[in-house]
DNA sequence: GTCTTTGTTGGCAC
DNA sequence: AGTGCCAACAAAGA
């Protein structure tokens, strides 16, 4: 689920939610998604309020008023809940709110962590998070698109290349861009590139604006068809399933060229 | 029981 | 150094 536009929901959810509210306790419950430990977690949350939310890649920034910041990643499978109840099923992380209110960190396969940093541009450095997929200029992207080796979905998926897309989206993006995600980035002109470009911010503002909901994805788009033996929404053939790096991936290969090298 | 899955990391090979 | 691949992590669903 959380790539760029499942994060960025997230993040609108915290932001109306969760900020300006003095936390009054926290609770780890499970110590494997503390990245920084639970103790100063507790002890540098407890107290104060979150005071913005902020969002790089699938990484997503809560600074307190005070030196330190939240920071989350979901993992796999993961998403934040807001409510009164104090038990919520796969909620390994909750802030508990003198409104009476929990900030729950669902996480049912413990791939998520929370860590606290004082200085995000630093923690971004050391994590090696590359500029964000929507926020990057055009120019940017292509500088870097020229300089980068090998395969397509491979280099949209290298987080400290460029931070947000994860396997579902870089499918898409690479459906609406008419390319073979196994495509050689050297082969590509500066037009398709350019097109790349202005595909991968499409087809990520859409996705936001459906709220990142599967179910509300575009007619046009090719991720409610991944799934074998599936029509392509555009050329009505047969969606097709490949590998790449141990990760499986869907195109239609009448849209999407041969391979293209 | 087996295989696959929306993410990341560390190890190995070239 | 950069690129590709795999296993591992964890748990749920087909």
């Amino acid at each position: 689920m959380p790539e760029l536009p499942d994060v960025e929901i997230f993040r609108r959810y915290a932001e109306k939610h969760a900020l300006s509210q003095e936390i009054q306790d926290v609770s780890i419950k499970d110590d494997k998604i503390a990245a920084t430990s639970p103790q100063t977690l507790k002890k540098s949350l407890t107290g104060h309020q979150l005071k913005k939310a902020g969002r790089v890649g699938k990484y997503l920034f809560l600074p307190t008023e005070g030196e330190t910041v939240l920071v989350m990643h979901f993992g796999m499978t993961g998403w934040l809940e807001y409510q009164k109840q104090e038990e919520v099923q796969y909620a390994k992380a909750s802030l508990h709110f003198d409104s009476g209110y929990y900030l729950h960190f669902v996480n049912p396969r413990k791939l998520g962590r929370l860590h606290i940093t004082d200085n995000i541009q630093e923690f971004s450095r050391y994590m090696q998070i590359g500029p964000d997929a929507l926020a990057i200029r055009e120019e940017d992207f292509l500088q870097k698109m020229k300089k980068k080796k090998g395969m397509l979905k491979s280099a949209l998926m290298d987080q400290s290349f460029l931070s947000g897309i994860g396997n579902i989206y870089s499918d898409e993006i690479f459906f609406q861009a008419g390319l073979h995600p196994k495509t050689k980035i050297s082969n590509l002109n500066e037009a398709q590139l350019g097109n790349l470009f202005i595909r991968m911010k499409e087809v990520l503002s859409l996705a936001i604006e459906q709220r990142a909901d599967p179910e509300n994805m575009p007619e046009h788009f090719i991720i409610p068809r991944r799934k074998e033996g599936s029509s392509c929404p555009s050329c009505g053939g047969e969606v097709r399933k490949d590998k790449l790096s141990g990760r499986g991936f869907y195109y239609c290969p009448r849209c999407q060229g041969g391979k293209s090298d």
